[in-house]
DNA sequence: GCCAACGTTGGC
DNA sequence: GCCAACGTTGGC
């Protein structure tokens, strides 16, 4: 097995914030008020259950709106966590398919709470570890706002990433592209 | 379906 | 607290 690379966590669990305002501990971490969200638009087997859900069944959830649980890393959960605002709008990504990229752009329309699949032992996202009095993931509920007028391709954002990070520009940082597998990230115009 | 690049776990 | 092993993400 070829020897792995290792890189130190960018951020570490948080001793429990019981506050939810953007006391973050770290007072060199921005404030993010814009975001991009990831799930998977094509048929995915999970432990017998299909992950699948596109910006296409969003759209068709009552009210347009659903739950963004199942999220289960620490640094898209505290994004999530402690600075998603009810307003903000978020890139909606589709991954994990054929054809990857931005597909439309959802609004934050509840603010973060316990994901309830953590407790739920049938779910494929159950966490024994995770206590009902001190819930360790949390998710967001979401809106549909509007596709993109086009859908913009992974493949276009590397090439302006890669183009922006040798001559400057909005994309030089993009998470996306620095943190690949971040399923829940702020964006920003990052100059 | 493959597999690189991680993020997490657990032995010590 | 280190780090090897393992599991997962997600592009290709």
């Amino acid at each position: 097995m070829p020897p792995r690379k290792r890189r130190k966590l960018d951020q570490k669990p948080k001793t429990k914030s019981s506050s939810k305002t953007s006391s973050l501990g770290n007072k060199d971490t921005p404030t993010y008020s814009h975001w991009l969200m990831k799930s998977e638009p094509e048929t995915r087997i999970e432990k017998g259950v299909d992950v699948k859900f596109g910006i296409t069944e969003l759209k068709a959830e009552p009210n347009q709106t659903a739950c963004w649980d199942g999220v289960r890393n620490y640094q898209a959960r505290n994004f999530m966590r402690d600075q998603m605002k009810v307003g903000h709008k978020a890139f909606f990504y589709h991954s994990n398919c054929k054809e990857p990229g931005i597909a439309g752009i959802v609004e934050i329309v509840k603010e973060s709470y316990p994901d309830h699949t953590q407790f739920d032992s049938k779910d494929i996202h159950f966490d024994s570890s995770s206590k009902k009095d001190n819930p360790k993931w949390f998710m967001v509920d979401v809106k549909f706002v509007r596709m993109m007028k086009r859908f913009i391709p992974l493949s276009e954002l590397k090439a302006l990433h890669l183009k922006h990070k040798s001559r400057g520009g909005a994309l030089q940082n993009m998470f996306l592209l620095t943190r690949p597998r971040l399923s829940v990230q702020p964006v920003s115009k990052g100059v």
